[in-house]
DNA sequence: CCTTGACTTCGAGCGCGCTCGAACTTCTAT
DNA sequence: ATAGAAGTTCGAGCGCGCTCGAAGTCAAGG
């Protein structure tokens, strides 16, 4: 059982069904034999996943892979992308984070208003 | 049509059917009038989505809202917790950053390789 | 008055990424 | 030889967060 890489044999059968994988060897009874280099691509796979890529993008990526050594370039543009998109997310929960820690202080401020025995502002939550 | 503050109608009934906001005010003929606080409330809870802020945990302080302004240490507990959540994301997000930064760099390294007209590697996905 | 268009409720449907279960086959250990 | 664990295929179901459509009600302009 292959799926002690991190991951059920429903969704290793699951990605193989969507493409991410080409079809896996098999025993003569039919049973799927992962070898190293498909381990590796699964791993490679599944940090992609992590970093918030779509499936319908790691089947591109998959199928590219798929055509050969000769669509590289293509698959690096598709990384590239990617690592775009993630910057993005990165500094916009950045900005959360800020808006969200200011939100926090005022609470901490009513708070210990609140303990001075002062009244509360309602509504105070935009 | 109040759903001019950034969200279709359909999702502000959605919102109110999911507890997220109380009833708000109805005129004569049964239709939504949203006062300035209501609007002030949505655009708080539109940043604790857009901050990946599940609608369930947007209930529950909700709830806590409803109850009044003796809730608001419990409420502060819970934007605490998310803002942990969003920190981690945040650490998460780097690491897999970085470990696509060096991914596209050996990409980029196998292309310049192959331009220099020797054979890939294949397999190189992991 | 009457049209027209925005509102109402209700329940169903969707896209994503799995997750599960039924029914069957195969492998493994005794 | 055989029990039972683990594999197979297939299709259905789920949880989330909306999104939509049908059928009806209401408001405002001509």
């Amino acid at each position: 059982m292959a799926a002690a890489a991190g991951v059920s044999a429903h969704t290793l059968r699951y990605y193989e069904r969507a493409g991410l994988i080409e079809p896996v060897a098999r025993t003569s009874g039919n049973q799927r034999r992962y070898s190293q280099a498909d381990i590796a691509w699964l791993q490679f796979l599944l940090r992609l996943r992590e970093t918030g890529m779509p499936i319908a993008q790691m089947r591109e990526y998959a199928a590219l892979r798929g055509e050969g050594p000769e669509t590289t370039a293509a698959r690096l543009a598709l990384l590239e992308q990617h690592q775009a998109r993630l910057h993005e997310q990165i500094a916009l929960a950045r900005r959360h984070e800020k808006v969200l820690a200011a939100k926090i202080t005022s609470y901490r401020a009513d708070l210990a208003a609140e303990r001075a025995g002062v009244d509360q502002t309602e509504g105070a939550d935009a």
